[in-house]
DNA sequence: CTCCCGATAT
DNA sequence: ATATCAGGAG
């Protein structure tokens, strides 16, 4: 396992490698950031803003979704995996946002939580993004790259791995730190052929190591 | 744990 | 062909 000061370096590290490291989820304000995000699910954020692009000139509020059909708005929809039940939960979403919450978004985890397809990850996005509330979203990148290093253990837990990155990385750089493992999981630890030969990280990845013998072998 | 699920990279 | 993609619900 890495110690802090380890981490603290593969974070300056990944900074090093993307500064410019922020979220890529095309949106205008906090509702089409949590129906981006909630499209995201399974699917690259590239698709999301390829089918957001006409979704969002369509449904500008709440109420839009809820005035078509169940199918329409599938259809709308279709090109992202898991459109069925996300299309089901949009419109659930949007009648709790009109019956509670006067058609706006929540701004507290806890309350994104309470939204039909709006778990942990997806609160922790839209808190920290759309509402500036510090927090570490913990998706595949961040899990894989977190294991991979050796920040966390393999076995660890998404919400095990979330509280040791916020146990280990000072809370004024949770986002930032959300937004560098990101980038840094999908551009260069990446899921299928990491790049392992060229990462600055190599002398402290506990899986690098693992790979780099392999590829010799 | 399984299911939802099309697009894309390898 | 198959793994993977800013996961969540039952």
């Amino acid at each position: 396992m890495l110690t802090k000061k380890q981490i603290r370096y593969c974070l300056d590290v990944m900074e090093e490698m993307f500064p410019n490291a922020e979220g890529e989820l095309v949106h205008s304000n906090p509702f089409e950031l949590v129906i981006a995000v909630l499209l995201s699910a399974q699917c690259t954020d590239k698709l999301v803003n390829k089918v957001t692009a006409n979704l969002f000139k369509k449904y500008k509020k709440p109420e839009d979704y809820l005035n078509v059909t169940l199918e329409e708005l599938e259809q709308d929809i279709k090109s992202i995996g898991l459109y069925r039940t996300k299309a089901k939960n949009i419109r659930k979403l949007c009648q709790v946002l009109l019956d509670n919450y006067n058609g706006e978004v929540p701004q507290t985890k806890e309350e994104l939580m309470k939204l039909a397809g709006v778990g942990r990850k997806t609160a922790n996005v839209v808190a920290s993004i759309a509402f500036n509330e510090p927090a570490i979203a913990v998706d595949t990148h961040v899990e894989r790259v977190s294991k991979r290093l050796g920040i966390c253990r393999w076995k660890d837990s998404v919400i095990q791995v979330e509280e040791t990155l916020m146990r280990k990385v000072p809370r004024d750089e949770w986002s930032v730190t959300h937004h560098r493992m990101i980038f840094f999981g999908r551009y260069h630890c990446k899921a299928r052929n990491p790049n392992c030969p060229e990462c600055p990280l190599l002398e402290l990845c506990r899986e690098g190591q693992k790979r780099m013998k392999k590829a010799i072998m």
